[in-house]
DNA sequence: TAAATTAGCGCACACTTGTACGCTCAATAT
DNA sequence: ATATTGAGCGTACAAGTGTGCGCTAATTTA
């Protein structure tokens, strides 16, 4: 029972029902695209005209949820960088760390993935910013922590979140068993990457 | 102007100029989910309820879209392998190889691209058969060609296809220059990987 | 030649969609 | 105490959708 709240408040309490409505709706089935300003509207409980009181359009919302979504990723980053630190090794703990994200984060990942190659520009961009972010945050931290060149870091980071994140599109649909699988083949392969590339490092620069 | 027509060739161009409508509908803005039925019947020249005479439905279409682009891929490979075999390095020549498809098909791979990771469990589906059917010949090849275990090999020509896929999905909406420069970075990429593959396979089998 | 098949069409129907407009009525500002 | 603001609602409309039904006209079959 909420008891008394200022006008502003209960907009944001509002928005807020909008956007979880939203997400809630980006199920396997459906897309940014696909969901209706209607719909949202029905499952955030207000009516359909209500909507425009909080966002211009339906894609004006479509990029706070792909904005929020980044964030719920560099926060998962954060950890995965606090984990490492405590102990253990950076590739296991990293590939576990984004697992347990696409796991419990994922309607949120869903949506990076499918935007990432949707049909909307904006969103599409909107996602690559986020990927690009977490290239250059691994980039930087392979860079300073094997003393690799810069190009040569960022040549490797690149390949590793690209492998990391198809790895997420096949582990959101997979069970358990498959999902654990996944990562063990996850991490050899991005063995592959770390070994090669610091042969190339150490030969040519 | 056409002499005569049996009733089954005539039905074929039709449904032959509902497929190609319907690829041309999927440009850089459209996807599977997004086109109506009346879209494409109107595109194609004939009546919305004309369609119902070669498919059941818009998804009936879809599939067959897909495996259009998939049977476009597979010659790609066959090409690519032709190419090799005439000489120059594995990785340069599928690569470019790979990217010519990317940019002369380009509503073809979008469409694959699109729909790896769409909202349609059977299209999806339709794609990963495709791309596990690439992974396949190429881990072959490499299991052949390198006496390499074929654990390593699959492991090796997942990884790769992958980034082949991530780059491709770059590729298609960049400029000449920068497709070059892609292609580059993801030949050096393929390096680490056949590097690193190749190190664990001697290490450890 | 007569009968059967069928690709394609037009009409109709019940829905869903985005959004313009004007109202209410509670929270805020004066 | 009074005036202003603004979140939320209901109504309304034009436009689009998928698809059922029955017709035509030409090809195919008998």
């Amino acid at each position: 029972m909420p008891h008394k709240m200022t006008r502003q408040q209960q907009k944001l309490k509002t928005r807020r029902s909008i956007i979880d409505a939203a997400f809630n709706l980006l199920d396997e089935q459906r897309s940014l695209s696909s969901i209706s300003l209607r719909e949202v509207a029905r499952a955030a409980g207000i009516a359909p005209t209500s909507f425009y009181r909080h966002f211009k359009d339906i894609d004006e919302l479509g990029l706070t949820l792909v904005d929020e979504a980044g964030l719920a990723l560099r926060q998962l980053m954060r950890q995965a960088r606090s984990r490492i630190d405590a102990g253990g090794g950076v590739i296991h703990t990293s590939v576990n760390t984004f697992m347990e994200f696409v796991v419990s984060n994922s309607n949120e990942f869903r949506l990076l993935l499918r935007e990432h190659s949707g049909t909307s520009p904006a969103f599409r961009a909107a996602v690559l910013r986020e990927i690009q972010h977490f290239i250059e945050e691994l980039s930087d931290y392979t860079a300073s922590h094997t003393g690799m060149g810069r190009q040569m870091a960022s040549l490797q980071a690149e390949a590793m979140v690209k492998l990391v994140f198809s790895a997420g599109a096949e582990a959101i649909d997979a069970s358990e068993v498959q999902r654990l699988a996944q990562a063990q083949r996850l991490i050899q392969q991005l063995r592959f990457i770390a070994k090669g590339a610091s042969f190339y490092a150490n030969k040519a620069g």
